[in-house]
DNA sequence: CGTTTAGTTCGGTTTGTTCCGAACCTATTG
DNA sequence: CAATAGGTTCGGAACAAACCGAACTAAACG
């Protein structure tokens, strides 16, 4: 009974951490570690549990451990009179996401612009019309970057008025 | 006058490809074809003018190429007397764009509907109230999600609107 | 002071990616 | 048919990423 748990919890480890491999640019156990912590939820999980349980060397841990860290992907709590650290994911990591989200629009966006300047001021030297550049493309993709950047700012706002409601 | 032209153009080119590297995961040559196209638009480039202009080798060009077409992310038309194939983005890129976000977000969801079950079934075993699984964090997700989704689907619709009134 | 706990750092191997050159293929043209 | 145009395919070099083991450190314990 607590192995077909420990083993549905595994099995869920390898489909998450492949799943945030690709999703968030991680290596394959710095993903694992993400996966297995965030299903471990708030007891924590230490750093010899993680070498056990992923089956990784102690280096290979730590060097994610701290690269996560950096990235606020993940925090820790300690026990009076135990030296162990326990880990956790970060707090607000949906809200940290959403911004993540948001500021890589607003990249894109910018890049549109440039893009789309540069055509203009191509296009200003082209006299037959039929072969000016076509902006629809960069427009129709600023206006959904643009409205897609505003329902995730509103949906970030709800989140928070939720965060301080509850 | 015209080299100005140029090198803004190929500048442009390495700042896209950096970006699309990253945000499609592409190899930079990949990268840098997808935005050579982009930046010369509907009067299209050959196979050619890439190898002499991304300084990159037959083989290469054509190994990108094809993965390429193959990810529908380009396409080509020719012209009459003429062996030589004109790539182009393929018109509905943005489209495509938005249903792969939406296609994502579903898979995200699901991903989290699954840890959320997996959560809720070892909550039932557990007494003490204090050490049950918080589920905020993947009902918040689930919200955003649900929310982002809906939005962007939205957007969609207009944007298929837009396309057929203009 | 020696040992244990809880990690860190470094060098090296394994594995994977990206690109290239050379040879090859398949029309078309002279 | 030989040559040219417009590519494709394959083997391997060059580089980068991911991981490991072994040696190390720093604090606490006995």
């Amino acid at each position: 009974m607590i192995k077909d748990i420990c083993s549905k919890k595994m099995a869920l480890v390898e489909k998450l951490g492949v799943h945030l491999e690709g999703r968030e640019n991680l290596a394959p156990v710095a993903a694992r570690i993400m996966a297995y912590v965030i299903l471990t939820g708030k007891r924590g999980t230490t750093f010899d549990e993680m070498v056990t349980v992923l089956q990784a060397s102690k280096s290979t841990i730590s060097t994610h451990l701290n690269h996560l860290q950096d990235l606020k992907k993940l925090e820790y709590f300690t026990k009076t009179g135990d030296r162990k650290k326990y880990f956790i994911i970060n707090k607000d990591s949906v809200l940290h996401h959403i911004n993540e989200m948001i500021k890589q629009w607003e990249e894109v966006a910018a890049l549109h612009k440039e893009m789309k300047a540069y055509k203009e001021a191509i296009n200003e030297h082209i006299t037959d019309e039929e072969e000016k550049f076509d902006l629809t493309f960069h427009n129709d993709y600023l206006r959904f970057v643009k409205d897609a950047s505003a329902s995730i700012e509103n949906l970030k706002e709800n989140l928070i008025k939720n965060k301080f409601n509850l």
